[in-house]
RNA sequence: GGGCCCGUGGCUCAGGCGGUUAGAGCGCUCGGCUGAUAACCGGGAGGCCUCCGGUUCGAAUCCGGACGGGCCCA
């Protein structure tokens, strides 16, 4: 049996309640397992395990939910297996924080064994927390099997990877500039660099040029520490430069500049005067040698001997800005190291792991390279080669973890050539959906085509160990696939051998040459590790039956920071271990920023947790809001008066809710079907509208469009069901005694409902469910015992009148717009009136309003109800014609404006006789016809008049005697009403009314209208004389003063 | 500096194969309804559709550029 409502709708209790209901009733497995239809392969992006998720998280995960949701509902088998990304430095940095570590040093002395094992702990720790935090707001996963990047088996299939790209020849180790963290002493990849503002150095050196007297080469750098390892020097082939006699303070010097550039160093510099001696072009330059400006305080520049070294070299790189030529170091720059190759210049340590000058570097040595900057500064300063120096805010990369200022650095590095697989990769993309199109089409393709070859080594501790062995012997190496291959090929190896560091460190594989191989000391980029989730979510290749039956992947959604990130990583591993993208659908969310659209940031102090939302309004409403509130691809601008907003909405979907079982509690519902001859015109609209419902809904999120999806159902919640039909069936469920019409609208409210729900339960999981437990579960017989186990709605054509809809929506124009028309003169609802007149702008408008009459004259409160003939007047109205620029614009094109004017100006009378007609525009003739010209009408008094889009309304409010009467009568009983309220009494109390007034009108209106107002107030007794009772009140009903008494 | 996306009333968003009255919700304001009721409904005010140019008889809509925001890259 169906009970009632509680009449407050409680988010906390209830999503508590259901939370509950859901782990100890299994329902999550229930609802996968019950289905046996096609698959469904989803592939979770793991968040990284930092302990706490943001709303950009939430948002994704709760897409992800409302997913996996429609698709079981739907019939899919679906895999949902959670996945967590629980390697690399932002754990490894979390530990070092914990015991202070500044350096590598202090976690050898630690101990990796015990180091390991607290990152371990951490990212476990951490991950628990973060289950707990995503079960909260209903994300359905297989929270107790997820996948773990640390895992044996994990790392297992990044080995495989690995070992397919060697097989491949596309594993390759070489020395190459990289990012460089000094702090954490590794190599970093491109998307771990984290841009921002920055204020440094900017100088202008002069570099001696070798035997001239006076004579210079100027560069600028903002990087002073580079300069020690100054090698050579850029000018572009192409571009011209200067030999200029610059004079400052009676001294001059020549100093060499592109010559599109002289003015703006000079006057930097501030030199006084100048004169051009001698231009030349970039490549005549070449070969120029110059002494290095520090040869004195760089020990390790005396030492060199390369006779290529401290040269000029034209190369199409440089560019023109600032003076035209760059100093080179090829030990910290991309470019500086391909010229230093392609020239054989030798690569000069000078600059150690640890950010510091290297000892025997000469005077700096042992400085930090940034701490450095000044005291070169001053050195070339003294050196008399510093032209100026300045600052200069600009933006500069740093270390995603620690945030220190990275430097590029030369140094051996691992490398997977995914560059060979670029035009492959590219081709892959296309195979893919992607939603929105430009996801892939522009955005993706534009990073995948400027890929470089992927730096996958780092030099630290907690990740993926390179499964890389070399002979310190013959330097022949060995890739190894997997953990029985390792134990196999192990010299010595411990049975319980786990696949971190140090463990796997301390293994040596023999060689055929007799030698031993030992590990490389590196671990893995840990972008390489979720790289392989698609495969290693069904540990692939340990075991191959569901990976043969489900991969790839058919749906992926990440925010398109994830570009570069993991569908790329992705495409990377797919292309090196399968020559296939591992992915069929991607959709590409958003970020969510603060109101203002900026990001949200602790400094900013904008930042709103998922949390503060769900104890404001409760799970259901954060999802329904995130759904709904953009696409998915565009940003999120996060309004807590939009999820105030949605929270009204779930009140309202509740009151629906509570409506339906307050009346079918009482009269003991439940539902047996309807016969369709019972059904009135507002059930059969509500039902189609369902019917609308079900299929544009079901169409917008097999397409991805989410937003589409919530959208249309909260429309469908608000506008059909609690706006229009509860208030069009209301009178029907006040009838008391059983009754076919009571029966019909019960029957069709609880149809519409439980589609509803069941419709909106991947949205709003909670809410739905306890609707479900009462108003299903509770009469029907072979129902599902969660609504997540039941079927999604099936459309059903012979149940949808798309007619009927545009009746309803033309009727509710029209009654719109009657009760504007009202309004305009103060005539209240209340107060009926004599006659409303529709002149519908055609027969078919006439006709649907014709078969909505009743509804029309119910709603608009008429004695009497006219349709007039489409084209008919309204008697006694003015004419005004008005130009039709739909027709008149592509006729006359450019006299459009002067033809339109001519319109305006035609005589109103009797108009419509006299089409077609002649106008004289600029000497010649133009016609003008009937559909050129509209009318307006001006209404007589007593007639209000107002406009819908498909007619035109007039009510006639003439106050007769009648309508006084009914007025009154009706004005009374609200304020008796009102009283009962204050009174509170029941629903069901009996009382006695007293009414005391001066007014005949107001008597004769109570005379009239007796059994009405005891009928609708309950009063046994109704007396007009001397009011008393328990409570008396005076009113004022249209200027006259009422005194009512009322007694129980 | 480059690529992609976004820019519509005070706020959040629709519209966007070009058509003269640019919609909705919230907020504001006036009114209505009152057996879903600490709900609900209607009216109104409020927009040079970021700006500047172009195409067109006509541009929020198409094109070019600028500015602001986001993501990514250099």
């Amino acid at each position: 049996m169906i009970k009632e409502a509680e009449s407050e709708y409680r988010p906390h209790k209830i999503e508590e309640e259901v939370r509950q209901f859901w782990e100890n009733n299994d329902i999550r497995e229930k609802s996968r397992k019950s289905n046996t239809g096609e698959k469904f392969y989803f592939v979770d992006g793991p968040p990284y395990t930092t302990g706490k998720i943001h709303l950009g998280t939430t948002w994704n995960k709760i897409i992800k939910d409302s997913f996996l949701r429609f698709k079981t509902l739907n019939g899919f088998e679906v895999t949902d297996t959670p996945g967590w990304d629980m390697h690399g430095l932002p754990i490894e940095v979390k530990v070092e924080k914990k015991f202070g570590f500044e350096n590598k040093t202090q976690i050898q002395d630690f101990g990796l064994e015990n180091f390991i094992d607290e990152c371990k702990n951490f990212a476990l720790d951490y991950k628990d927390q973060m289950t707990e935090q995503f079960k909260e707001f209903g994300s359905w996963f297989d929270w107790q099997n997820p996948y773990m990047t640390m895992t044996d088996d994990y790392i297992e299939s990044v080995w495989w990877t690995t070992k397919r790209a060697e097989e491949r020849g596309l594993l390759e180790q070489g020395v190459r500039v990289n990012n460089w963290c000094p702090r954490c002493e590794t190599a970093i990849a491109d998307s771990e660099v984290e841009y921002d503002e920055i204020r440094d150095p900017s100088i202008y050196v002069k570099f001696p040029v070798k035997d001239e007297e006076n004579m210079f080469l100027v560069i600028w750098t903002t990087t002073p520490w580079t300069i020690p390892s100054n090698l050579a020097i850029g000018v572009h082939p192409g571009y011209e430069y200067s030999i200029v006699k610059a004079t400052k303070e009676n001294e001059t010097e020549k100093l060499i500049i592109a010559s599109d550039l002289i003015e703006e160093v000079l006057s930097k510099a501030r030199y006084d005067d100048y004169e051009v001696l001698e231009r030349k072009m970039g490549k005549d330059l070449e070969g120029t040698e110059y002494v290095h400006p520090l040869a004195e305080e760089v020990e390790k520049q005396r030492e060199i001997e390369n006779q290529n070294t401290h040269t000029v070299y034209s190369e199409d790189f440089v560019s023109v800005e600032k003076t035209g030529l760059v100093h080179m170091a090829p030990s910290h720059g991309e470019e500086d190291y391909k010229v230093g190759k392609k020239r054989d210049l030798p690569l000069i340590e000078i600059v150690g792991e640890n950010g510091k000058f290297i000892e025997g570097s000469g005077k700096y040595e042992s400085e930090y390279v940034r701490d450095a900057n000044p005291d070169i500064v001053e050195d070339l300063r003294k050196n008399n080669l510093l032209l100026e120096k300045n600052e200069i805010d600009h933006r500069y990369g740093f270390c995603w973890r620690c945030d220190t200022p990275i430097i590029y650095l030369a140094t051996r590095q691992w490398f997977i050539n995914v560059t060979e697989l670029k035009e492959e990769m590219v081709n892959e993309i296309d195979t893919v959906e992607w939603i929105p199109e430009w996801a892939g089409e522009s955005r993706f393709k534009d990073w995948v085509s400027n890929a470089k070859d992927w730096c996958v080594s780092r030099q630290r501790f907690w990740g993926t160990p390179l499964p890389i062995w070399l002979c310190e012997e013959c330097g022949k190496r060995e890739v190894i696939g997997n953990k029985r291959e390792l134990k196999n090929k192990a010299e010595e190896v411990s049975e319980n051998l786990e696949l971190h560091r140090p463990y796997v460190d301390k293994i040596e594989l023999a060689c055929d040459c007799g030698g031993k191989k030992n590990r490389v000391e590196d671990v893995m980029d840990v972008w390489l590790d979720s790289a392989v989730a698609s495969w290693a979510t069904l540990n692939y290749p340990k075991q191959k039956q569901n990976f043969e039956k489900l991969w790839p992947a058919d749906f992926i959604t990440e925010g398109h920071d994830q570009t570069r990130g993991w569908f790329y990583s992705q495409l990377g591993a797919g292309a090196i271990s399968f020559d296939q993208i591992p992915y069929q659908t991607v959709l590409m969310h958003g970020f969510v920023l603060d109101e203002k659209g900026r990001k949200m940031s602790k400094s900013k102090g904008n930042v709103v947790q998922p949390e503060e939302i769900i104890e404001k309004f409760g799970s259901d409403t954060m999802r329904f809001y995130l759904l709904s509130a953009t696409a998915p691809w565009d940003d999120l601008h996060f309004s807590w008066d939009e999820c105030q907003n949605m929270r009204r909405t779930l009140n309202i979907f509740w009151n629906v809710y509570k409506f339906a079982t307050t009346y079918m509690s009482i009269d003991n519902f439940s539902p047996e079907g309807y016969r369709d001859l019972d059904l009135n015109l507002e059930d059969k609209w509500i039902l189609s509208k369902s019917q609308s419902l079900i299929k544009e809904a079901k169409k917008a999120m097999d397409n991805y469009q989410v937003h589409e999806y919530s959208r249309k159902i909260e429309e469908f919640i608000l506008e059909d069901l609690s706006r229009w039909y509860v208030r069009l069936i209301r009178d029907r469920t006040w009838v008391e005694a059983e009754a076919e019409e009571k029966k019909s609208a019960y029957e069709v409210l609880y149809k519409v409902l439980k589609r509803s729900i069941i419709l909106s339960s991947p949205i709003i999981p909670f809410i739905t469910e306890k609707m479900y437990s009462n108003l299903i579960k509770n009469v029907e017989t072979d129902t599902k015992q969660s609504v997540h186990i039941d079927e999604f709605p099936k459309y059903n054509e012979n149940e949808h009148f798309p007619e009927l809809e545009e009746t309803m929506r033309i009727t509710r124009n029209a009654i719109e717009a009657a009760s504007h028309a009202r309004q305009k003169e103060e005539m209240k609802l209340r107060w009926p009136v004599k006659k409303i007149t529709i002149i519908p702008d055609n027969q078919e408008t006439k006709q649907h309003l014709k078969n909505s009459a009743a509804i029309m004259k119910d709603q608009t409160n008429t004695y009497k109800l006219n349709i007039l003939e489409p084209g008919k007047q309204y008697p006694n109205l003015k004419t005004q014609p008005k130009p039709n620029y739909d027709i008149i614009g592509p006729k006359f094109k450019q006299d459009a404006e002067k033809v339109a004017q001519k319109i305006e100006n035609l005589d109103p009378n009797n108009l419509e006789q006299k089409f077609p007609q002649t106008v004289i525009l600029n000497g010649s003739e133009k016609e003008i016809t009937k559909e050129m010209v509209e009318f307006d009408k001006v209404v007589p008094q007593n007639i209000s008049k107002s406009e819908f889009s498909e007619g035109k309304v007039f009510v006639d409010l003439e106050i007769t005697e009648k309508i006084r009467n009914e007025g009154l009568a009706r004005e009374l009983v609200r304020r008796i009403q009102e009283m009962r309220k204050e009174l509170e009494l029941d629903v069901e109390e009996d009382i006695k009314a007293y009414i005391e007034t001066d007014s005949q009108e107001i008597k004769e209106a109570l005379t009239t209208w007796k059994d009405h107002i005891n009928h609708e107030t309950r009063a046994k007794k109704l007396e007009l004389g001397k009011s008393k009772g328990d409570l008396v009140k005076t009113w004022e009903i249209e200027d006259y003063e009422i005194k009512i008494g009322i007694e129980n």
